[in-house]
DNA sequence: CTTGTATAGTTGAGTACGCAAGCAATATAG
DNA sequence: CTATATTGCTTGCGTACTCAACTATACAAG
């Protein structure tokens, strides 16, 4: 129950706050900073449906709309013609690179707030450790 | 990050599960425990939605639904012709005690085989200290 | 009483997904 | 080499929301 409720409210606040000074959505925002983390900024479409746990389609959709706002483009694949490559623009570089300062800083006083260093990692070990993360890569955002 | 993906997880296979087994969202239990633990099983609905942390138009729809399914019914409020409360029905409360009892036991299942209950517990204790739940009424779901 | 302001609730339009179905390209088997 | 799966990706449709605008009631001040 708090689990929701804490993950209601924050994913509101810190969508609000994403989307009024850089016009991403959290999900936006977290494929592109997949992209900023992957060799050469660019990763398989379904790569990064499983990295961020949205389905297929979903990720579609959402880097339809990126690659409208020109922060992503596509690259095809030269060994296997199914598989079709999402890679950082320049502007969506600078603008991965704009949007996670402020992110962090929106967490920081969020949860600096709240917990102590020390208990932010005990937060962080205990929901590592839930069995649902398919393929729970290291990642420090 | 943790949180988010853990979230993810989590509720997809939750919400799975209670569709499967009570053809419920998890929202729609959700509402459904908050009326179960009200007194007389009746609340006005913006209360509703401010403990659930949707929009009260979000109240609306999903009531609409429980409305047809015939779990909960309507009841006006005589000394405020504004309020309208939402009431459990005796069906509701059937189906709310056996949607319980599955939906403990599925958590019980992930989170005991994941954590320990004194991690569990300290899990709770750090969620709760975040700064997000407006009305954090105790709720031991 | 009247006039403003706040609150409870609904409705219309739009959005962000998921699911199921489909199309290509590849891999595997006979 | 054909036949059958499997994989990557997209599309149509449905759903669960949100937001903004609206109605209706309540309350407070002049």
């Amino acid at each position: 129950m708090r689990f929701l409720r804490a993950h209601a409210a924050l994913t509101r606040e810190l969508g609000a706050r994403l989307e009024a000074e850089h016009g991403l959505t959290m999900s936006d925002f977290d494929v592109l900073i997949q992209l900023y983390h992957a060799p050469e900024h660019a990763m398989r479409r379904i790569d990064i449906a499983r990295q961020v746990l949205l389905t297929p389609s979903g990720i579609t959709r959402l880097l339809d709309g990126l690659e409208r706002c020109g922060l992503v483009g596509k690259r095809s694949c030269d060994s296997d013609a199914r598989v079709s490559y999402a890679v950082l623009t320049e502007e969506g570089l600078r603008k991965v690179e704009a949007a996670r300062q402020s992110h962090h800083a929106d967490i920081d006083e969020i949860f600096g707030a709240a917990l102590e260093a020390k208990e932010r990692e005990q937060l962080g070990e205990l929901l590592a450790r839930l069995p649902l993360a398919p393929t729970a890569k290291e990642c420090s955002e």
